[in-house]
RNA sequence: GGCGUCGUAGCCAAGUGGCUAAGGCAGCGGAUUGCAAAUCCGCCAUCGUGGGUUCGACUCCCACCGACGCCUCCA
């Protein structure tokens, strides 16, 4: 099978064969934990996750790592990411959103950090990233990578030996972009542009120290800032960009790297940054083969942001805190409907990873309406076949269609478009249908959300939700009672009831049936 | 200003130099139903604008309009 991507690095579509053959290897830019992770986050993890699983259909064995920014990165002008989320998390827990002795030291941004990775694993799991369930082999900490030779001050004092860094007055150690001419390649700049500072944003004291403006740090001596370690160039810390750099090497275990992602704002400087690094460091003329990055998500045609009220972190999703016009006022409300992880992973995965996404209450709507098909579709053959599927392959002609659209730059589209008439067709072998579906969901992995993931858990039902269920199920033995009098009205009520729990039911031969609904 | 991505029905969205422009949602009509839900059947677009190339373009080229991103915080 022909793959292609459109690699950023090229601005154009390139066929995909990995370095060795059957096998992957591929980093994704991961979260900084300081806060939950958002949806955009996740639109941008999930498209890795897609990417990954698709390769993994297509047969490859794929060496997937992602990191976790855990460090505090000053930023000029502004509180350092983990000073704010110190100060945020003192705030939220009287309000209650972070548990109370969840986080002992506010003060202690280990245990900051260590809460946020814990909160974002959790929520990643549940999204049915892949990679998640791998931690931590697979999913470092930058933390645990500073120090050592094959660490951040290691490739620092080689890029120093290199030529590639020098030590500014002040003591900062700087990467200095005209030792390495292909500066630019990636974003489309060039350090000649890049020296008339176009976007302004970094002020005249910080760059008369520097050889260049283009020139980005890479170690800071700073015995105050929150997180500090001890190195050649002083006691301080690392600079934003070494440490992708540092941990794709060392956990992929080569200097060229077959697939690098992340959300296109990093493109500039972040990822540009790390080609520079790696490549002086390794000497090889490329640090990623393929540069694969993920478009924005809008949020009801907006850019989201907090000062909009449309900013959502994937629990704020699951809890049902997303916004809609409320009908009698049209002012904003919380819709109140918890919505279950599968639909929010379809509606993240289910544009094209290259187009702006726009999330929006009425696609989460129809994401459930689709994910409930397939689950519908897959208890039906699973009660045909008693689980067992047929062995089946690439070669299969439904499975060859959606497999090939995916393997054109991950058309998700072409590839719905083949699975969703077929799951509407006629089954004659269920056996067969099953091992097709599972295949199919190996890359969705929606129906259920764990699917080819070994050792996931089952999703259990709460005690409470059982209750719920208990009750409904009784409602329902009800209201086939009340069927059976042709008592109408009261069969009615207890539809609504039914309904108002967050149930659907259905008229089966066999008696109302009781389905929890997917969530919106 | 520089570098990119994109513009297909009410919404999401695939695709092709020429047969009927996928698929999903919503909507409409019908079957079914106590009424609904679910299900099933059917209906529902000429592809941002203006030029050009061509026997023929929505698909190729040019211009314009519009949206969005990056140009040292950001997935």
């Amino acid at each position: 099978m022909k793959i292609r991507f459109y690699n950023s690095l090229t601005n154009q579509e390139e066929d995909f064969v990995p370095l060795e053959p059957g096998k992957v290897s591929m980093y994704s830019c991961g979260p900084t934990v300081y806060d939950f992770a958002h949806i955009g986050n996740f639109r941008s993890f999930l498209f890795g996750d897609l990417l990954r699983r698709f390769l993994e259909l297509a047969g490859n064995e794929v060496h997937h790592v992602m990191n976790i920014t855990d460090v505090g990165h000053m930023v000029e002008g502004e509180a350092d990411k983990m000073m704010e989320a110190a100060n945020r998390v003192k705030a939220n827990k009287k309000s209650g959103r972070v548990p109370e002795g969840a986080i002992q030291d506010p003060n202690d941004p280990y245990q900051i950090a260590e809460y946020y990775t814990q909160a974002f694993l959790q929520d990643a799991r549940r999204l049915g990233y892949k990679v998640a369930y791998e931690y931590p082999q697979n999913v470092p900490r930058a933390t645990d990578h500073v120090e050592g030779v094959d660490g951040m001050i290691g490739m620092i004092q080689k890029l120093l030996d290199r030529g590639h860094a020098y030590i500014a007055e002040d003591g900062v150690v700087y990467y200095s972009v005209e030792s390495f001419p292909e500066y630019g390649q990636l974003s489309g700049n060039s350090i000649e542009k890049i020296k008339s500072n176009a976007g302004g944003r970094v002020s005249d004291e910080n760059q008369s120290r520097k050889k260049h403006p283009g020139d980005f740090m890479l170690w800071k001596p700073d015995q105050n800032h929150i997180m500090k370690w001890d190195s050649p160039w002083g006691v301080g810390y690392p600079g934003w960009h070494i440490e992708c750099s540092v941990m794709a090497r060392k956990l992929l275990g080569r200097d060229v790297i077959d697939i690098h992602t992340g959300g296109e704002d990093l493109i500039f400087p972040h990822h540009e940054c790390e080609i520079a690094q790696s490549c002086g460091t390794t000497g090889q003329d490329r640090f990623a083969r393929f540069w694969i990055h993920a478009r924005f998500l809008f949020v009801e045609n907006e850019k989201m942001s907090k000062s909009l009220g449309n900013f959502y972190t994937a629990r704020d999703v699951f809890e049902g805190k997303v916004k809609v016009a409320d009908d009698k006022t049209g002012s904003p409300v919380e819709m109140g409907k918890k919505v279950h992880p599968a639909v929010l992973r379809f509606e993240l995965i289910k544009s094209h990873y290259r187009m702006n996404m726009n999330f929006t209450v009425k696609g989460l709507i129809d994401s459930a309406q689709t994910i409930d098909r397939m689950v519908e579709f897959r208890k039906s053959l699973e009660e045909k076949t008693d689980g067992e599927s047929a062995d089946v392959d690439l070669s299969h002609p439904v499975l060859d269609a959606f497999a090939l659209a995916l393997a054109d730059d991950l058309n998700i589209s072409g590839a719905l478009g083949v699975m969703l008439p077929w799951i509407k067709g006629d089954h004659p072998d269920p056996n067969l249908s099953l091992a097709v579906f599972k295949k199919m969901n190996s890359v969705l992995s929606v129906a259920p959300i764990n699917e080819g993931i070994s050792g996931a858990a089952e999703e259990v039902e709460s005690e409470s939700e059982a209750a719920e269920l208990e009750q409904a199920q009784q409602w329902a033995n009800q209201m086939d009672a009340a069927r059976k009098d042709k008592d109408w009205p009261t069969s009615d009520a207890y539809r609504d009831k039914i309904h108002a729990a967050g149930f659907e039911v259905q008229q089966t031969p066999e008696g109302s049936k009781i389905k929890r609904r997917l969530g919106v």
